[in-house]
DNA sequence: AGCTAGTTTGAAACCGGTTTCAAAGAACGA
DNA sequence: TCGTTCTTTGAAACCGGTTTCAAACTAGCT
C-alpha cells in the first residue's frame, strides 16, 4: 500500500535514494540508509512489482503454454520449471491450450504484452512458426518441435531412439507380434518414436504392426477394443505414451488378459504415475524434470547465453518393471 | 513493440483517442476511429498489460498457492480455475509452497505487489492467517480451512460428511474390522473426515481402528506395512485420500491380498485417476471442478459479491466402483 | 585558502497505457 | 446572429518504481 515515496518523505530523503537502498544499486550514507530501513519496517513497504516491470521491461515471470494442466507429464515439467525459476526469483503463468492453435497464438501475445522474460511452449501445431518468429521474448519449444530444421530452441528427448529401445526390449523378451499403438503423427515425437519401432522392425525383419491412437487415456480404450479385435494373436504392445498404456492395460484385464504373462505392455515418457500402479509399467524414461530445469535456465540465464537456435536433445531410458518380462524366466 | 504514442502519430490523433477506440470508452468520430484501426492494425500493436495494470491496479491474475502442482487434485482444481478465468480474460500464476509456511507468505506478499486480482489459497497453517489478514487483495481459501470460525471466503468439501458416507458405505458392505487411516491431524479437511468416521463409529457401536498417515503415496505404503502387522484381521480400509488408496492397494496387492475379495478399499477425493486404474477404486468424490470454478468466480466477480466472510459447501458423493463389494454378492 | 577530483543526493524524466479536465467545435433555440 | 448546451478531442497528470544528470558536498592536494 505504501509507496516509494511515501516511505522517502518519512525517512527524509528522496524516492530515488529509497530505491538505491533496496536494490544496493549505489552507495548510501550510513545513517540515511538506517533511516530509510527504519521508514520501510515502519510502514510495511513493499515495492510494487508491476511499476518495477513497466521500467525494466521485464516482469520476472516465464510463461508456459501447454495442452493441458491435468496431463501428469506437463505437471511434472512445469515442477521443475517452477522450482528452477523459484529459486531465481521468477513466477510462472501457465496457458492451458488444449491444443487450440487460436489459444497457442494469444497466450503468445498476452505473455509478450505482459513483459514476461521468455516463454516454454509445447505445441501441436506447424502453423505457430510465424507467430513465434514475431514474438520479442524468447521461445523455448519442448518435447514436441514443429519444425525439421533446427531454427529454434528446443528442448526434447530423443524420441527415435526411445521407439528403438522399446521395440527392442520387447523382442529381447521374447515378443513374436508385437503393435505399436501409434501417436498422433503431427506430433513429432509420435512420429520419431514410431520411426524407431519401424526401423528396429526393418532391420530385424520382424513384420510390423500398427494402430492408430491419440495421446489420450479415453482414445486408448477404445484403440485398445479394436486392437484385440484386429491382432487376435498379439503379444506386445507398445504405447504411444504411460497414459494410454494405463488404458490399454485396462482393457486387457477387462478381457482376463494377464500382463505381461500372454501380452507384454510398454509404455513412453517415465510419469511418476508409471511407478505407482499396480503392477508397475515398464516404459521408456524422459528424463522429464531435466527439460524442465533445462528449459527455465535457458530463459533465466538467456544473457549468458546467446540464445542461438540451440537444440538440447536428453536420452530416453528403459526402465523395466512388471509390464514385460523376458519369456521362460521365473518369477 | 509499437507503443500508444506512435500508433496515434500515425493516425494523427493522441493517445487518449487511441485508448478510447480500444476500449470502447468513448464516443469517436467515425473517421478518426478507422484511421486508429489501421493504424493499429499497420502496427501490429498490442496494448501492453503491465502499463495498463500499473494504472487499473489489477493485472487480471489470479493467484493460486497450493502445496504441489504435480498432485492430481490440485492440477484438477487448477484446470477448473483456469478455465473459468481464461474466460474472462484473467490469468492464473502458481505458486507451489510444498505446505512451507514461508513460501506461503513470500507468494502472498509477492502476488500482491504484482496487482493480483486475487488468491486462491490451499494451506496448511494457521499462522498464515495474520499475513491473509494484512493482504488487500481478496483471498478465497480452499479445500482446507485454516480457522475454526467463518471470518473467511471459504470454499470447499463436506468433509465431515465425507467421512460418514465412506464408513457407512464398508459397513454396508459387509466389513467387520474397519481402519481408518487418518490424515494429518493439523489439516482441517483430514481432522473433519476422521470425525466423521469416528462418529458412525460410535453410532453403530462399532469398535475404532486408526493409523496415522500423511497425505503421501510415499507415506501411504510405509503405513500399509505397519497397518498389516497391527491389524492383521482387517477387512476394510478407508484412506484419507485417493493417492494414499492407491498405495494402500498396491502393499496389499504386494502381500497376494485380494481387493476387494479379502479386503475392502475406499480412497478420497475423486481425482480423475480413481478412475482409470485397474480396479478402479472405490471413493468419496468431492466436485472438484466446482470448487475450483466457484473459487475463481468468487474473484472474477467480486464487485457483485460482497467478499464478506462467506462459506461456500459442497456435497460429498460415494462412488462405488470395484474395490468394494457387498459380501455374499456375486459377480 | 583555493582548486580539482570524487562522492552522495535529489529533481525530474521515464516506462506506456488511462483518465481527467478544459478547450474547441457542433447543434440548436431564441 | 448570438448564446447555450452537448459532444468530441488532446494536453497533461497519473500509476509507482528506476535511472540519469547535474548540483552540492567532501576530501585531498598545492
Amino acid at each position: 500500500m505504501a509507496s516509494i515515496r511515501e516511505v522517502a518523505k518519512l525517512a527524509g530523503v528522496s524516492p530515488a535514494t529509497v530505491s538505491r537502498v533496496m536494490n544496493g544499486t549505489a552507495k548510501v550514507d550510513d545513517e540515511k540508509r538506517e533511516r530509510v530501513l527504519q521508514a520501510i519496517s515502519d510502514t510495511g513497504f513493499v515495492p510494487n512489482a508491476v511499476a518495477r516491470s513497466l521500467f525494466k521491461k521485464s516482469a520476472r515471470i516465464i510463461g508456459l503454454i501447454i495442452p493441458s494442466i491435468t496431463n501428469p507429464f506437463f505437471t511434472q515439467m512445469a515442477s521443475a520449471i517452477e522450482k528452477a525459476a523459484d529459486e531465481q526469483g521468477y513466477r510462472l503463468i501457465f496457458c492451458n491450450t488444449g491444443t487450440d492453435l487460436e489459444k497457442e497464438k494469444a497466450s503468445l501475445t498476452m505473455l509478450e504484452s505482459m513483459n514476461a522474460d521468455g516463454i516454454i511452449l509445447t505445441t501441436s501445431h506447424e502453423e505457430i512458426e510465424s507467430y513465434v518468429n514475431q514474438c520479442k521474448v524468447p521461445v523455448i519449444v519442448t518435447d514436441r518441435l514443429f519444425k525439421e530444421n533446427k531454427d529454434y530452441n528446443h528442448v526434447h528427448c530423443d524420441h527415435y531412439t526411445g521407439g528403438r529401445l522399446a521395440m527392442e526390449h520387447l523382442l529381447d523378451c521374447g515378443c513374436k507380434k508385437i503393435v505399436c499403438v501409434k501417436g498422433p503423427q503431427q506430433i513429432s515425437s509420435a512420429k520419431a518414436r514410431y520411426d524407431g519401432y519401424r526401423d528396429v522392425c526393418e532391420e530385424k525383419q520382424v513384420q510390423e504392426y500398427t494402430i492408430d491412437c491419440d495421446y489420450d487415456f479415453n482414445e486408448g480404450l477404445v484403440m485398445t477394443e479394436q486392437l484385440l479385435n484386429q491382432y487376435p494373436d498379439v503379444d506386445g504392445i507398445i504405447a504411444c505414451n504411460d497414459m494410454v498404456a494405463l488404458s490399454i492395460y485396462k482393457i486387457l484385464r477387462k478381457n482376463n488378459i494377464e500382463v505381461p504373462e500372454q501380452i507384454q505392455l510398454i509404455g513412453f515418457d517415465g510419469i511418476y504415475l508409471s511407478n505407482l500402479l499396480t503392477p508397475e509399467l515398464t516404459t521408456i524414461a524422459q528424463p522429464i524434470e531435466e527439460i524442465g530445469r533445462k528449459a527455465a535456465e535457458l530463459i533465466i540465464h538467456k544473457e549468458e547465453n546467446d540464445m542461438g537456435e540451440k537444440e538440447y536433445i536428453f536420452k530416453p531410458a528403459l526402465v523395466v518393471r512388471q509390464t514385460t518380462k523376458k519369456k521362460g524366466e521365473g518369477e
